[in-house]
DNA sequence: CTTTAAACCTGCTGGC
DNA sequence: TGCCAGCAGGTTTAAA
């Protein structure tokens, strides 16, 4: 389950059907997460928050669940007691007298001690979140001019966590075609009103993915995808090899950079 | 410090 | 039908 939007839109999902809820059964699919079954069994969820594309559920039990989906993690939604048909392994099930929500397949699930959560590595090294509504077009602007982001290559800065947590391949495909730049080069190379577009582009494109209920799912992704992703983000360039620019009818080039797929546009993003 | 490669998590697809 | 390689929107680790 992809990237922040995705993971936005199923926190959103989440925090609707259990938050203030009182927990009637509570299970952990993985052998040491077992003990925290009884430590939360009858707690109330206080909150489920994204921070970039890793979830917190704080529960009044003074305890906080990190959970990262990675490639795979499912969340759903449903109803107590039920079995949705799945192959998917059962990782966390939380049940309250009317709803309840299950996350399969992920395997990077940790409890913390309340706020200690804070302190997990991930949540530690990550920047802002990219769709955190206090986050301004300036704030963008000032950590793309600071160090060590303005000598990075934007194709590996815009997949950094550390710059802004949130952000994924596709949205990086997106903004950078958005903002009409070549993915090899800096911050440091562009001339203000360039950098000005990036940060804006930065902010945008994820609130415009978020906005739409994040991106419509491949065919291969498509089982993975319930509680997010079901939304109507259009893509300019991700995934679209060998089609037209919607913006000049050139055909969109698919290249790799930093291991990943990247797609552009070589007539509006060349050099 | 930066860049690259491989490993790992898991599930689905396509080819033989 | 069955098996296996390949791929995926992520992250970590180690090597170069």
């Amino acid at each position: 389950m992809p990237e922040g939007p995705e993971i936005r839109r199923a926190a959103d999902a989440l925090a609707g059907a259990v938050v203030g809820k009182r927990l009637q059964r509570v299970f952990f699919g993985l052998p040491k997460l077992k003990r925290y079954e009884r430590q939360l069994d009858g707690s109330t969820v206080e909150s489920i928050t994204p921070h970039g594309k890793a979830l917190l559920i704080r529960f009044d039990a003074g305890w906080t669940m990190y959970s990262h989906n990675q490639l795979y993690g499912v969340w759903m939604v449903g109803k107590p007691g039920e079995r949705p048909a799945t192959s998917r392994s059962l990782r966390v099930e939380l049940e309250s007298a009317d709803a309840a929500i299950r996350l399969y397949s992920a395997s990077d699930i940790s409890l913390w001690p309340g706020e200690e959560v804070l302190q997990h590595p991930f949540l530690q090294r990550i920047g802002p979140d990219v769709l955190d509504p206090a986050l301004r077009a300036q704030d963008v602007l000032v950590r793309l001019k600071s160090a060590p982001f303005q000598t990075k290559r934007l194709s590996a800065l815009l997949l950094d966590q550390a710059f802004l947590a949130g952000m994924g391949n596709y949205l990086r495909a997106e903004v950078l075609f958005v903002a009409r730049l070549d993915p090899d080069l800096r911050p440091a190379d562009l001339p203000a009103a360039r950098l000005r577009a990036l940060a804006k582009a930065l902010l945008a494109v994820p609130q415009h993915s978020y906005r739409a209920r994040g991106i419509e799912p491949s065919r291969r992704m498509k089982a993975a995808y319930t509680v997010s992703g079901t939304g109507a983000f259009r893509f300019q360039v991700f995934d679209r090899a060998g089609e037209p620019c919607f913006e000049c009818g050139t055909l969109i080039q698919r290249v790799e950079r930093d291991g990943r797929r990247l797609y552009v546009c070589p007539h509006c993003q060349g050099g």
